[in-house]
DNA sequence: TCTGGGGTCCTAGGACCC
DNA sequence: TCTGGGGTCCTAGGACCC
């Protein structure tokens, strides 16, 4: 049976959800991240609606930026933008009734996120019986829910990504596997996952640019150059990709982490935020069904974006908040003072994290 | 432009064991 | 006075994803 996968993927979605809940909102440029403090916050942008995107406003863009560019437009005569801190809890709830209505008419879903999600229809047989069960699920959500999602048809997990963000927003894009090659080919190799900015630049040095580009290396080649994920380059250049879906995946670790608002030395206000962070995450672990934990990850970052991380793995699996903060104060001991931060640099970032969980 | 927070996976060296 | 090969665990760092 040939393999026919969906990849359902909704639009803008934090954004989306808050122009929904609050009718005032229809139509401002909108931008869910971090508090912007006047142009002076951390931080960066989860999400911008359609809107704010026209500014040139992305997610992952410093709010610093999106500042700037909101108030560049609106200098210009656009409408002033919205700044709104995400409401997590909320879009876990509107994702889960999203996620329902996809698993009432598909029997195998993984779920990747909270707004995305891949689709086995092998059994709808035909590539245009599994584009009417999709137009389905967008009508189906649009209608209760009132967001739209975008959905891409293919013949396997990397074509039905990649479809579902050609016609964004709103969209349904089917690549049959004939199409599959040529779709990819005058694309950019970042459209590929897996192919971040640096792997982008490598290639980029080497004049490789669109996907078809990648075809003039090697297997081997590749290999060389990027290992593992080199080889795994070498499929997706041809749009080959044969990972299955997988329902539900346990988690590997559980951590938070923070950034300060200000860079700080002072060692109480350090200790004290190691201390909740190690109350927090000892009690996620719980509320996520595990009973202990073996390995401890302190990550600390310094104020030029040094980020370093020391663990330990512990003799015996533990369970106590009390252990985790031991544990964590004794790997954070020497940033106090000159053995790992030798030029005594203010932190900007430290978090907390567990792994080896049973 | 000055870079969040939650994660996963891969690599590589060293220790250790058979 | 030249020193195997394979496997697993630990630690640290890094690329990447949403």
């Amino acid at each position: 049976m040939t393999r026919i996968i969906g990849h359902l993927d909704m639009d803008a979605f934090f954004a989306a959800v808050e122009e929904r809940d609050k009718p005032w909102l229809k139509g401002k440029p909108i931008v869910v991240g971090a508090d912007p403090q006047g142009g002076h916050g951390r931080g960066v942008v989860s999400t911008a609606n359609y809107a704010a995107r026209k500014f040139g406003i992305r997610s992952a863009l410093p709010i610093s930026a999106a500042w700037r560019l909101a108030e560049s437009a609106r200098r210009k005569g656009a409408p002033p933008t919205v700044w709104l801190t995400p409401s997590g809890r909320r879009y876990g709830e509107v994702s889960a009734k999203i996620m329902a209505i996809v698993r009432r008419q598909v029997s195998l879903v993984e779920q990747v996120s909270v707004d995305e999600a891949y689709l086995d229809l092998s059994a709808a047989a035909t590539f245009e019986a599994a584009a009417e069960i999709c137009r389905n699920l967008k009508t189906e959500i649009r209608a209760k829910e009132k967001l739209t999602a975008s959905v891409g048809i293919g013949p396997n997990k990397l074509i039905a990504k990649i479809a579902s963000d050609l016609e964004k927003p709103d969209g349904l894009t089917m690549v049959t596997p004939a199409e599959a090659e040529k779709v990819l080919a005058p694309l950019a190799v970042r459209v590929l996952p897996g192919v971040g900015p640096k792997t982008e630049e490598i290639l980029n040095r080497r004049g490789v640019r669109k996907i078809e580009d990648i075809k003039k290396f090697t297997r081997e080649e590749l290999r060389e150059m990027f290992g593992k994920s080199g080889v795994d380059l070498y499929a997706k250049a041809r749009g080959l990709d044969d990972r299955l879906l997988v329902a539900a995946a346990e988690a590997k670790s559980v951590g938070e982490q923070e950034t300060f608002m200000r860079d700080t030395r002072d060692a109480e206000i350090l200790t004290d935020k190691l201390r909740e962070l190690a109350a927090t995450v000892s009690r996620r672990l719980k509320a996520d069904g595990f009973t202990a934990y073996r390995r401890v990850v302190l990550t600390v970052r310094f104020a030029d974006f040094t980020t370093l991380t020391r663990s330990r793995t512990l003799e015996e699996p533990a369970d106590s908040a009390a252990v985790l903060e031991f544990e964590i104060l004794k790997l954070f001991l020497p940033f106090l003072d000159r053995r790992e931060n030798p030029r005594g640099q203010a932190l900007r970032l430290i978090g907390v994290r567990i792994e080896k969980l049973e």
